[in-house]
DNA sequence: TGCACATATGATCATGCGTTCAGATGATCA
DNA sequence: TGATCATCTGAACGCATGATCATATGTGCA
């Protein structure tokens, strides 16, 4: 149990990174490319990377190589619906937190 | 959108610590003051209420004063529903990274 | 009012993490 | 085979974050 939650804390780790969370984000659509992802969450190939051999590495998304680029995606519906819950909790918060632009925006 | 996942990505870093993990896994069964999550989560009490007070500021918990005591609980069903999904998940994970202890202990 | 308990706060310090840059690997095509 | 594209890797730097200690606040009781 103890070990749950420390490894349940790096993965929640991952998900703390503005970057990595729009990464994530991205992928809910479906698979991209490294080059596609590092457009969408605005940053360097690089760095891009970086975080991708991270998530990998805790299997938050998974790989395949498809000529010469790589396509990633979510790793599994566990990952998929924490993400689901999250956003949708993340759109609430806002509600909560600033109910005028809510009424606004309705 | 953009905003929400920032703070977003700011409470899954505040699920990033163990410690605090620990601490709201503890009162996913009930109020609990600031002494006893500190026990639980094996911490110091000034530790446990600089992480409390952390988690109250991104409205993760909810406090109220009880004589000189200070009870917290989880701040809302979406919190908790998100815990649930990712201590579930965590279980799973271990069960696909390390089959022969599941097996074992089942 | 003065003391003791429960919690909160502020400052300091060390560590971890993300970003960047430079260069390496792997794949396609001429 | 050589050139180019896509991705990966390693090292170094700067910033944010967690832990700790000392102290403050606030509450109940004698």
């Amino acid at each position: 149990m103890r070990e749950d939650l420390a490894e349940l804390a790096d993965v929640f780790g991952l998900l703390s990174d503005p970057g990595r969370l729009r990464l994530l984000a991205a992928l809910r659509e479906g698979e991209r490319c490294v080059g596609d992802l590092a457009a969408v969450a605005g940053a360097s190939d690089s760095a891009t990377s970086h975080h991708l051999r991270l998530l990998r590495a805790h299997r938050v998304v998974q790989a395949r190589r498809c000529g010469r680029m790589v396509l990633y995606r979510i790793a599994d519906a566990h990952v998929r619906l924490l993400l689901d819950v999250a956003l949708a909790h993340a759109g609430h918060a806002r509600a909560i937190a600033h109910p005028e632009r809510e009424a606004r925006s309705a």
